[in-house]
DNA sequence: GCCCTCATGTCAACTATGTTGACTTGAGAA
DNA sequence: TTCTCAAGTCAACATAGTTGACATGAGGGC
C-alpha cells in the first residue's frame, strides 16, 4: 500500500514512441494511476486496499445483494472475496443476513460506517474525473465515453 | 493468468448509478480491462505475464537503458524487478552487457525474440485502441487524449 | 596500492491477492 | 430421508510486490 507517493515511477515517463498509438497504450496505465491514486491513499489509512474497496463499491450499488452474485460480479473465486469479505464483515462495514423467504442466500448490505468509506474512496475518484470532464467539456466528455465503450466492449 | 475468457466478471457488470460520474469510474476499470485482455491471454501463452510486458515495452523504447534507470520508471525496487528480469534474460529475450566507458552499469536490449514478442503483446493492445480511435474519429480521439492527460496528470 | 562510492546482485522474511481442490454445514425441496 | 445448492473453510500454491541485510565488482580519489 503506497505511503511513498512521490517514490519512483510516479512521475509519466518519457519514452521515445515506436507507434502512433503508443501514447493512447501509456495513457491508459497513468489514466488509471492517476484516478486510483488518491483514493488508495485514503483506503490504505482505512487498512483498506483495493478489492474491499470493490465490494464496497458494488453492494452499494446493489444493496442486499447475495455472495454468489457478487463473486460473478467481482470475477474472483469465494475463496479470494472470503478475506476482504470477512474483514468488512468484523468492522462492521457490512451487514449480512438470512433472506426472508429464500434462507439459502445470505443478503449484504452496507452499514452507514461502510456508506461513509465507500463513498468517500469513491469521491476520490469521482474528483479526479470531474477535473478531467470541466477541462473538456460537455463534448468532449461525450467523446471520452464512446471511446472508453468502445474499448471496454472489445471483447 | 485468466484461461477462462468467459468466466464470470467479464462482462460489465449493470450496476446501478448513485452518483452521475459512477459511469465514468467503471468506464476506466474495465476499460483497462478490456484493452489488456488479449495482450494478457497472448502473454500467459508465452509463459509470461504483464510485469515481463513492461519490462519488454520499456528497454523496447530505451535500448541501453540500465538496470537503475529502468526501476526508476517502473517503479518497482530491484528485488521485485529481479525475477522477471532474469526470465527475460534466460529465455534471451533481454541481453545485458557492460557499458563501453561505464563499466558499473549493465546496458539492456531487446534480442530479436523479445522484439518479436514485445511486439505481438503490444500489438494486441494497439488493435483495441485503434479500433475505437478509428469509431471516435479524429477529434473524438483527440478529446480522449486531452480527458486522459488530465487525469494522468493529476497527482 | 588502498579505500570509498556506486550499480548491481542476492538471500531471507514477509504481505497481499489471487488460484484449485476438497471438504463441511445448513436450509429447502423432492 | 435424501438430494441439491449456497455458503464457509482449510490446505497448497503462484504471482507480484515490500524491507532489510549483505556481497561483489568496477572506478575514482588520495
Amino acid at each position: 500500500m503506497a505511503k511513498t507517493s512521490q517514490a519512483a515511477g510516479l512521475h509519466r515517463a518519457s519514452l521515445a514512441k515506436l507507434h502512433d498509438l503508443d501514447a493512447a497504450l501509456e495513457l491508459m496505465y497513468y489514466g488509471w494511476r492517476g484516478m486510483t491514486l488518491e483514493a488508495d491513499d485514503y483506503l490504505a489509512k482505512q487498512g483498506l486496499s483495493r478489492p474491499h474497496h470493490r465490494i464496497l463499491y458494488v453492494v452499494a450499488r446493489r444493496p442486499d445483494i447475495a455472495i454468489g452474485a457478487l463473486i460473478e460480479i467481482l470475477g474472483i473465486s469465494k475463496q479470494a472475496l472470503n478475506r476482504p469479505l470477512n474483514l468488512l464483515l468484523e468492522r462492521k462495514l457490512l451487514t449480512s443476513k438470512r433472506a426472508p423467504e429464500q434462507h439459502r442466500s445470505k443478503l449484504l448490505r452496507l452499514t452507514a460506517a461502510g456508506q461513509r468509506i465507500e463513498q468517500r474512496a469513491s469521491d476520490h475518484e469521482r474528483k479526479v474525473m470531474r477535473q478531467a470532464f470541466e477541462r473538456a467539456g460537455a463534448s468532449g466528455t461525450a467523446a471520452w465515453m464512446a471511446v472508453m465503450e468502445a474499448i471496454a466492449d472489445n471483447n
